[in-house]
DNA sequence: CCCGCTCGTTTGTGATCACATTCCTGTCAT
DNA sequence: ATGACAGGAATGTGATCACAAACGAGCGGG
């Protein structure tokens, strides 16, 4: 999910099991568990790697994003105090931060807690628990991406959510949001 | 996810094995998957049951459908041939004969075929996917939802499905889908 | 130089087992 | 009659093992 892994890394159950002190069953388990979630993609062979996304795969998952995230903005609209409003900024300014020293794994999983910090308050588990899905699905190909961005204009959609949700503007945290998830899209199309 | 297992139905490991003429390691597993999708709980000692869910949870899950189905529709929708809608009409007739012989698990089984065979056109598979863990999530409860209902209006939202889709016509084909897919939540709040 | 084959190694799978925990049933005291 | 309690049965967990399939390195032939 945090980009930690490129795409196309081959995994092992008994590596898995190795790294983690345990024995292959709990590995096994929680490796077919993440393949059942398309986290990991298992050969026919029963092989496992991180996935290898086609350009239509995240042109999907993207629009999922697009659909999924703002209606989880909304439910959480009319919960968002300013304690809420407050926290979010101290994670952009971490966000900054792990910008600045090029940490892309650091920043994606930031990235991805500003939104959850969000999402959490739309009371609505099972849609967050869809969203994250994608985002363990994408979590490879992140790391793809970013590395291309040019780091400007990473925060400017940050900054359009915290002010839509402060002043109450449902639309608009809408379109922020829209415009958030599907940026980095464009640059793979492009 | 046919609605053949009530909400709340103990299963064992030990069970589902004997019952599948496995060990327990490939049911283990099996049960596993399906708790991190939802559509099994686990009790905090590991116990597994089907879930129970609460009105609010069923609300959220049919705001997912929703979402997702017509957007899934909507991509099918320029794929969808002559031959498409056919067969639609034809499954549309096997769940009337389910619903006349009263068989609820193949009625819910055919109307999710049914759907499916319109979002198989959208080429989406992850949107697919997504929506069928709703669906698995949605699965025992669908059957006390199924059994109360009115049986008349069963098929009007497939007609209007079908129509929108031999028309062209996508705002009326969101609106159907939507209509269809809430139908069953409206009679839970009543 | 490239392709195909072979054999040893690696890997996933399913089965079985020991163990700790939980659940349930039957009993007994109040 | 009801509640607590104790003991036995049942259950999930993690480990280990045997086996078949798949992979890959190395070799030989074209």
């Amino acid at each position: 999910m945090y980009g930690e892994l490129d795409p196309g890394v081959p995994l092992t159950i008994r590596g898995i099991a190795a790294e983690f002190g345990v024995s292959m069953t709990p590995a096994r388990e929680a490796v077919r568990r993440l393949a059942a979630e398309g986290a990991l993609s298992l050969s026919s062979s029963g092989r496992v790697t991180t996935p290898n996304l086609s350009p239509e795969r995240i042109e999907e998952l993207a629009a999922l994003r697009a659909l999924l995230e703002p209606e989880l903005a909304s439910r959480a609209l009319p919960r968002a105090h300013m304690a809420l409003i407050e926290r979010l900024h101290t994670i952009n300014g971490r966000i900054a931060e792990h910008v600045a020293k090029n940490d892309i794994a650091a920043y994606i999983r930031t990235n991805l807690e500003f939104h959850r910090t969000i999402y959490l308050r739309a009371q609505a588990p099972a849609m967050l628990a869809l969203v994250e899905t994608v985002w363990l699905q994408l979590g490879p190909t992140m790391r793809m991406l970013y590395m291309t961005r040019t780091r400007t204009d990473l925060q400017r959609h940050h900054r359009m959510i915290l002010a839509a949700l402060a002043a109450g503007d449902e639309p608009g945290l809408r379109l922020a949001l829209r415009a958030d998830v599907t940026q980095g899209l464009k640059m793979l199309v492009g």
